[in-house]
DNA sequence: CGTTTCCTTTGATAATTATCAAAATCGTTA
DNA sequence: TAACGATTTTGATAATTATCAAAGGAAACG
């Protein structure tokens, strides 16, 4: 049916009613560089599946940006903090290239899970891969040093270096612009 | 019913044929200090919540022990990237203090799954909840020093000082333990 | 093109934190 | 209470990483 669907199809299995009911909530969008999806202080309400093009999450410390989070082709990206407890979110969502993403309005899940148990499985599964994606990145602090985590975010997204501002990413790995270039450099 | 039904039918109204379910597949345990729950290279096979005492989740890293996680009264511990995947788990499991827990068989709750969709719900919400508090425990490290960390953790589990040795907290910081050790001489 | 602006690299220095070794403290038990 | 083992603190030094400033390059725009 689409991308989207296919992505949580994949994930287990939905029924053609169930998949009509999300993508009844579900918006499709080509997104220009540059854009914000989310603002810090803002609620999310929506998540969003990249069909193509990439984005990353960020906040702010002492005024400046801290990169939490890459997302690429076939990933979701969310403020999941705020979407789960409505709360405003420290996190801003930014489209860093022109992409093409569906956009899940969350608040008008409910019913919907109500209605398809297997959908409420579905949201299971969503959560639970992106809880092991966090566990995996706070693994990847816990045991490898900022030049491992460079060399794995290379192998993750090969082609981020041109997609992405060195500082972007420096922030990313947790160390300043000036020590991921060094480490760069002695290669 | 008990501590641990009462727990889950907090996050969401459990109706008395499901808890019943649950309570089958439950194990009520009394465990003595520094018993290993779990030994990293084992699958996870449960998931344990703590009536009382408290507990901590480690690796190695080489060779020495790196504290993941605390856990203390009405907490979930396990080792979630294991227990979702079936894959040898990287963690450790130890009971620091007596405790006593209710262990749930993750490998029999397909069928309750099945049968019961609010504990679908259920599994869906407890899932959440872990990942707010992982999300929680990143955004420490992003913006909080270690100092900060420190008094977080006093906040959080007050009597951890009296019930954990000095270097399992600093390496749960992310610390030597010398230099918590002066942390907490200069207040 | 030439110029302007933004991004990355390089150099020098300072701050933070780790490591190693030894001393001090605490708790347990003979 | 004395003595032992385990834990924590302290001191000295080394390693890592950040910060600031300036130079070099690359991209964007007229």
């Amino acid at each position: 049916m689409n991308y989207f669907i296919d992505y949580l199809n994949q994930l287990a299995p939905l029924p053609h009613e169930s998949a009509i009911a999300i993508n009844q909530i579900t918006i499709h969008k080509t997104i220009p560089k540059h854009t914000l999806l989310l603002r810090n202080g803002d609620v999310c309400k929506e998540f969003h599946f990249l069909e193509s093009g990439i984005a990353r999450v960020f906040y702010y410390k002492d005024g400046k940006e801290v990169t939490a989070w890459f997302a690429s082709e076939n990933q979701i990206v969310s403020a999941i903090d705020s979407l789960f407890t409505g709360q405003p979110s420290l996190y801003n969502i930014e489209i860093l290239e022109d992409s093409v993403i569906w956009s899940l309005q969350y608040n008008k899940i409910e019913p919907v899970f109500e209605k398809y148990s297997g959908v409420e499985r579905l949201g299971r599964l969503l959560i639970t891969n992106n809880y092991l994606l966090l566990d995996e990145r706070m693994k990847l602090f816990a045991f490898c040093t900022a030049e491992e985590r460079y060399e794995r975010l290379l192998l993750q997204i090969p082609d981020i270096l041109q997609k992405v501002k060195l500082g972007q990413i420096a922030s990313y790995l947790g160390i300043s612009q000036e020590h991921l270039s060094r480490i760069r450099a002695r290669k």
